[in-house]
DNA sequence: TTGCTCCTCACGTCACGTGAGGTGGC
DNA sequence: TTGCTCCTCACGTCACGTGAGGTGGC
């Protein structure tokens, strides 16, 4: 039932870090579903579905809500296909192209927020030795 | 009942960009109490307490739970005091540093991870335009 | 006195964590 | 056959959001 290119839920989770909890919750939610599923009912990932769930991991600090991350995975998987009207096409693209820039912007923000945080740990730090030293 | 110095729950808001459901969230996990209230009932904010507030607010991204900043100001507001022995003083100053080391690496790991996400992000954007150029 | 601000429940939400009880796979 | 992995509920958690229904403040 299952070939050299298939992974129970266990080995998909050693290799991207991600809880079997989380997997089956993003698969609930519609954003990586296994390509297949074992007559006992195992589910079944492949090398793809393990390339999605990176993806997804990796644009995860972006901020983005699981339903955004799905919208990104439709526009990409929309994209990737060779029978696309030129219409539909240019459209998918500008959708994507704006939350890639919101992302950006997102991203901006959270690395202003680090240094704030960090500048205020160092604060805190210099308040430990307010009149020796 | 409320004199020049002291402000109502949205003038905090206002100034600290909480929400009102946080600031009497933090209040009820006991991280921020307000230092009094009117007869009425009405929260009074001094300036003291917009400060703890603005500290809070800027740790956060250092992603610690609320127990763990309620934490940091607890031994933030005993270092603060001069009636403190010598042992109690060196112990605590030990723990805030312990805290403050690990969000040093947490901050880290974050900004590794958002640059993670940029890649891609610009992985993602340049799949869009795959043949033409 | 009017309306704007504030109050306290209390249920909802998001993204999972954590058992409980049961079965598949090699 | 044994045990290790996996399955599906389903309740719990964290940090709030969002009304409902009622009252205080200038």
């Amino acid at each position: 039932m299952k070939n050299a290119d298939t992974f129970h839920i266990g080995d998909v989770a050693a290799r991207t870090g991600l809880s079997l909890r989380t997997l089956r919750y993003w698969e609930e939610m519609g954003l990586v579903e296994p390509t297949g599923r074992t007559d006992g009912g195992f589910r079944l990932y492949a090398e793809v579905d393990i390339q999605r769930l990176l993806l997804v991991r990796a644009l995860k600090p972006a901020d983005f809500t699981l339903e955004e991350l799905q919208e990104i995975l439709r526009l990409r998987d929309l994209l990737a296909r060779d029978d696309l009207d030129g219409a539909t096409r240019a459209k998918s693209e500008r959708e994507l192209e704006r939350f890639l820039e919101r992302a950006a912007d997102r991203c901006k923000i959270l690395r202003e927020r680090l240094v704030a945080a960090e500048l205020a740990m160092s604060a805190l730090r210099e308040s430990l030795t307010p009149t020796a030293d």
